[in-house]
DNA sequence: TGTTGTGAAGGCGTTCACAGCC
DNA sequence: GGCTGTGAACGCCTTCACAACA
């Protein structure tokens, strides 16, 4: 029974699956058979019944009296949150940022390989980052249609964040994960996930003031 | 009339007031003298009625039939969020992130400055890092003291976040912001963000599934 | 007239509490 | 006895709608 094609699933849920797929694999390696929502709650930071909510928006996953099988929830997440594929990602702007992801090994083991990397600055352009060569801006567009890539990440300064969404979208990007600060406008159809370090940092400076 | 101090302010609302302080930046320096709250509302990406509501919280900042005085309500927001000091900030890991953190320009502009930065690996212990020489972890907890420093951002990996998160607390830190997947467990008087890369990435994965 | 400030209504995610099942 | 699955209650944030006012 699987409820996701008709039913919403809230993006907070979402998230917190995330989470529990990465605990799933730990306890994997640990040895763990079985988890109960006890367990998974105190370890991710939810509480039990938000873990048995969440999970039960997409099946009868666990057992009464026992929990959940670990290697088969491990399974049945990674196919709700379709990390059973190879996902192609793009990166613009080589900077440091674009570095700290290229090494990120999260990333290639969920499934997410970086397969280009953009950058404005003729100085970058053809340098080797990794194996990957860089490519100009202006080679996006055909590139990404040519590996066919999914997702783009936007790592380029705000200046120039909107141009290059758009050169993203144009190109059939699906997904969009952007680093830069200020709002990007795209159509419905494409995914946008905004990560402002500015933010997170302005927001704990009102906790602690 | 300031409420911040009796008023319970939600984090949302303190996020996007952290939007809105940039977006009144950005139209200060292009001339405008005021703003309206549909105007804020679409540049931010919230809507008018929350923008009045978000700013009604911390006092009468708006005239009606003209909006907000751009600079005015700037400098309001600078000092909700705690902005019109300086905060002291320690990166613990000195790899490609903690690189691109202190190459970003944004953070020094709004007060948060770099004063030290640590890692456990021997061989990058005593590199030169933009003027700051990286520091033993086993230096951690006295330079936070001598240095004086209010937030740590954990840019290491998952296996040393919990300790590292346990110095800084023991060192005194009020604040830390974690790039670490995993959850980290900290006394209520220290703040605490979490930015989890493989969870966007992976609710970009849901979305496009 | 144009726009703010805000009580009231609405919507949505979380928590409760317990029936159901192993 | 232990733990899941879930309808109902709750609480919180958002949106509405309009009075107040420049």
């Amino acid at each position: 029974v699987n409820a996701a094609e008709e039913l919403r699933i809230s993006d907070p849920t979402v998230r917190r699956l995330s989470g529990y797929y990465r605990i799933l694999g730990e306890l994997r390696a640990g040895g763990e058979e079985t988890v109960s929502s006890y367990d998974l709650a105190h370890r991710s930071g939810a509480t039990p019944a938000q873990v048995r909510k969440d999970l039960s928006l997409f099946g009868h996953f666990g057992k009464r009296g026992t929990g959940y099988a670990v290697a088969q929830l491990e399974t049945e997440i990674r196919a709700i949150l379709g990390l059973n594929r190879h996902w192609r990602v793009g990166v613009v702007g080589a900077g440091n940022l674009a570095h700290a992801l290229i090494a990120y090994r999260e990333f290639a083991r969920e499934g997410f390989e970086i397969v280009a990397v953009f950058d404005n600055d003729p100085a970058k352009v053809g340098q080797d980052w990794n194996g990957l060569r860089v490519r100009s801006i202006d080679e996006l567009v055909d590139a990404v249609r040519e590996e066919r890539i999914d997702i783009g990440i936007i790592t380029a300064p705000a200046e120039a964040a909107t141009d290059v969404a758009q050169r993203l979208i144009r190109a059939g990007v699906r997904g969009i994960l952007n680093f830069a600060p200020g709002k990007l406008f795209v159509p419905k159809h494409v995914s946008l996930r905004n990560v402002n370090l500015a933010i997170e940092l302005e927001s704990l400076s009102y906790a602690l003031k």
